[in-house]
DNA sequence: AATGAATGAGCCTTCATTCAT
DNA sequence: GATGAATGAAGGCTCATTCAT
């Protein structure tokens, strides 16, 4: 029942439920449109369990954070079944790929997408966190695989620039949801549409930025 | 001061002063957060007047969704410059700029991105017309030039992903702003910004594009 | 269209307008629960125009109560139909089928039952006018009639017991419409079925009060 | 003070004071008029509570009337004092008396009178139920009280009628008393007072009823 | 260690009234 | 003389948080 944790008197069980309610909330509702109430009522909780527990509502919803982006990068990780021997272009559709299953995961517990689109539209304090620990190393990797393609003397611009263009065009489909289902009702998000999904990105950029290469030693 | 008497039976003034006010409050705070004591306070008007003018809050939010909608497209129309008898790679690079100039306009007054961004990230009831009268519209003249290039046979998903790429390159510079900021604080968006990154966003996309019609006719 | 009144300059038009829809209004929903706008709405007329015609909410309401007694007792006076010379039994049986028709008529633009009945359950600044000006001289004027079958030695507490016991009878209709329309939904109140009711108030009284008369001469 | 623990898990005492202070305050000022702001102040409990312990204003009201009419009938049920065995002279007695001092109780926090009186005036949701639990079985009870009188064969509207008399007469000390305090300001409702009110009422219904039965037998 | 009642600031809205044409 | 825009006080309700057990 009870996790022996570093806290032996706290309950360990109490924290995970309220970060699983937290998550599936905060995704839904937002940070403000949330409210301890509905959070405590689905995680079946007292309702000063938060503030017991984490303190405050944002130190709940930062806790969620770490939790959700912790979970899903251990479960897709960048180079998701790639090795540094594999060839550039492997090496890109599977940041593309697993990129795509992180931000439009819809396993049961998973809400890391929609947390961070929120984080995005209306950043928090967690986001200066999450940033450097999270985001700054994902780019920069993204940033050297790039330099593979557009070669030693790239401008730094042109690199973030190809970057954003590759990054862009998977967020998309994250960002504009709302929109985009509405527009096209009949897509979905199954493991297979996106495979397809990052075929298409990583083809469409791999022509893009040999293009800029081109274009840039010339 | 002086009264424009567009509107004889309403005060034309008041209107105005309320929809400044609420844009900037509502692309700063969100629909939640903003309250009309602040925009009531920023408009100099008494708090009563949203009642008055609007009917309700929502309906305030609605009205600014649609004044700033109408202002931008007014100002940056997605042909931008061209006729129907330019090439298309000029009517390309039209529709990408227009589109960054739209979401990115930092003129006084000018809120249409974040409300936009943020129209997103948590829709409201509004989101609905907007997406009927505006978005579907330009989505449709976008495929409408992807025809072009892509081949009168090209696959319709193929023309969407296609779009999609074009689209998603330029709304993250939107919708990640936040974090793009503090990744590259260097990184500005005055006119001449926005035109070298409409440039590279449309030379990638053209790369990508003609790749993708080669592969679709083969 | 415009009456010639001693207040040449001022509608009244307009103040015959808001005197109706306040009637209707105020019947419907009280003095508190009715609006001056709902009112002014209805009366077809600007939202100043009960300060400017009446000074304000209350005093409209005091108009409008005095209008509506003075109307339905023009209508249907308490000798209804009688002279001093009709017997007493005639005498009783014209006080309680009038009073009856003025508590509970329907007519198009007759709302003083229901007024008053308000004006019991909730009294405002108007009902001490309205008992010293008409309900204490109804009330004497039953006492008088009533003094007739008990006989000039009557003790006045009875004949006021009496009075009541009358009076009751016939207010029970109006004032637990609202239940009695629940326990009796097919009870309806046109002037065929206020004959019967007064009927019978009128024999049950009568019985009551011989009754009375004898107890009290023993 | 003193925390009477029969409702283990919510604060009865809290409870209790916004029951108490909620019936004075609705008997004064009405549904409407009552501000949930003054409840809270009379009840010295904090201005959240009434939403903690009762959901909203609504549900006060409704627990409050519930409250007060449970009080009022188990200190003077209708039987008050009689048995089935008892003449139904005395029985009838028993009825009126025990209706006067539901009706005219005087007592500390006992608001039942002019709360039902309001609600009569104005209804609310409450009334609905207030009619099927607790008035149709009042009345039914006086119905067949009155058939015994009657006779077997009596018509039904006859019955009715008969009730509406009885009760009628009862009410109108309720309905109209700040009319009667006007017209007869010595007028008291001591205990006294409401036996001598409730032996008229009674005889001189007994007379009508009788009268009537004989008419109705010709 | 953990509960649930209590807190008070703040939210959107409604209202009768007044003011400037 | 009559309008309709503006006013500001108050209304019911929600919320994250704290307190007493």
């Amino acid at each position: 029942m009870s996790q022996t944790t570093e806290l032996p008197h706290t309950s360990a069980e109490t924290r995970h439920r309220l970060l699983m309610a937290g998550a599936e909330i905060f995704a839904a509702q937002g940070f403000r449109g949330a409210t301890v109430r509905d959070i405590c009522a689905k995680a079946g909780v007292n309702i000063a369990a938060i503030n017991y527990h984490f303190g405050d509502k944002v130190r709940l919803y930062e806790s969620v954070l770490q939790d959700q982006l912790g979970s899903v990068l251990q479960k897709y990780p960048p180079t998701l079944g790639t090795s540094p021997s594999s060839s550039p272009d492997e090496r890109l559709y599977a940041f593309v790929f697993s990129f795509f299953l992180r931000v439009l995961d819809q396993s049961p517990g998973s809400w890391h997408g929609p947390l961070m689109a929120r984080e995005m539209a209306e950043p928090t304090v967690a986001l200066d966190r999450l940033v450097e620990t999270v985001l700054r190393p994902l780019i920069d990797a993204l940033n050297t695989l790039l330099a593979e393609f557009l070669g030693p003397d790239a401008p730094p611009p042109l690199i973030q620039a190809c970057a954003a263009s590759v990054v862009g065009q998977i967020l998309f489909y994250r960002h504009c949801q709302p929109v985009i289902s509405k527009l096209n009702p009949s897509l979905t998000y199954r493991r297979e549409d996106l495979e397809r999904l990052a075929r298409h990105v990583t083809d469409f950029s791999l022509a893009g930025i040999r293009a800029m290469a081109l274009e840039s030693q010339r």
